[in-house]
DNA sequence: TAGATTGTTAATCGATTAACAATC
DNA sequence: TAGATTGTTAATCGATTAACAATC
């Protein structure tokens, strides 16, 4: 089967979410023109994104919604577990952990670090806080491929090097500064300042 | 001048920050090789997007920082403030609410709203929380545009139809939940989602 | 003048949309 | 059989990259 985009991967989980929310409604069938309504992207684009794992609708019936979502998943999700390891458990690192994931089994944050003293040896919502100089040991010892860091700006670099240094293949970046980096380590910004938030709707709103 | 995308948007966005970094480093000049490298973009993609604003740069110079980004800002901020409206201030609301703005008077939170009791009437980075039954009240009085929705799955469609009854035009979307908005009012989702956050990256990983 | 870097035009690539054939 | 909906092929659109001319 060919690779999939990104785009395409993340639409895949949208489409994932919305047939989900249809099962819990006991809905068994959706047409691409329903998913088209429910997702705002067009009929089309739907069925052309499904047909890429098979031919699994049906002429006049459309698509079953649990056969549909079993594909889907089995494709998106990978094999193994990826572990994850989180530096930073302020609000927003406290808000990653709380975040529901659909597939806790497939991905799974392993481990937590703190500066913070009085954060050290807690659990949140089942994961533990270690301080930052044990990452290096615990990263290895639990196998952690991805890294996200959550702590604020001015800590950021130091944090990534450490990240480096504990063997990290991929870093999840939430905070707004660039990160030296070696460009093997694939880097995901994810930015939520305002002005990226209000970016889409704003942009749509004054136009 | 020709509108431009929001991928472009976004990637001046980006240009801006690591200007401003730039320019706290005292670097007076830049040239557009130096900024793929900082950017992990190509050079001429860069030399393209600022080809936009005009002819910014001098040949075997480069660009000025502080004229770049001076242009850049100009073009991407509106004129007048958006204000916005946040509801939950749970761990993510108080992340948003205390990640940094690079121009705080042109995109501010006017006001928050909470269900939780012990926590209306306080103030959180300069931003008072009310009760959520006076979102329809406050918010016309503060010209809010655009509202947060920040609280749990499970209260999300409640809040939502609050906003719309209030007159927001846009919503930006943290709940991972699908939401029934009227069309005329734009929804940007934004996933926090440990299967959205490691996409990309575990993706490059497994590749 | 020579060399480096910008800015632009043309070519390529990929994603979306349109049209329609296949099928239940 | 008729009608509705899927799946696919071709056309369009937009974004990126390559090549190179312009300029300091």
């Amino acid at each position: 089967m060919e690779k999939l985009s990104n785009k395409i991967i993340s639409r895949v989980l949208l489409y994932i979410r919305i047939l989900e929310e249809l099962i819990k409604k006991n809905r068994a069938r959706v047409s691409s023109n329903e998913l088209a309504k429910l997702t705002g992207l067009s009929d089309v684009q739907i069925r052309k994104d499904i047909s890429k794992f098979g031919k699994i609708g049906t002429p006049r019936l459309g698509y079953s919604t649990r056969e549909l979502k079993n594909i889907l998943e089995d494709f998106v999700l990978h094999k193994e577990t990826i572990q994850l390891a989180l530096f930073g458990v302020g609000n927003l690192g406290t808000a990653i952990l709380k975040y529901p994931a659909f597939k806790k089994d497939k991905l799974n944050i392993a481990a937590a670090f703190e500066k913070d003293k009085n954060k050290i040896g807690k659990i949140v919502n089942g994961v533990r806080i270690y301080p930052i100089d044990k990452a290096p040991e615990i990263i290895k010892k639990i196998h952690a491929e991805i890294g996200i860091v959550a702590v604020g700006a001015q800590d950021s670099q130091e944090v990534v090097d450490i990240m480096v240094l504990s063997g990290l293949k991929g870093i999840i970046n939430f905070s707004p500064t660039f990160l030296n980096v070696p460009k093997e380590i694939a880097v995901r910004d994810i930015d939520l300042s305002l002005e990226f938030l209000a970016l889409y709707c704003s942009v749509k709103i004054l136009a």
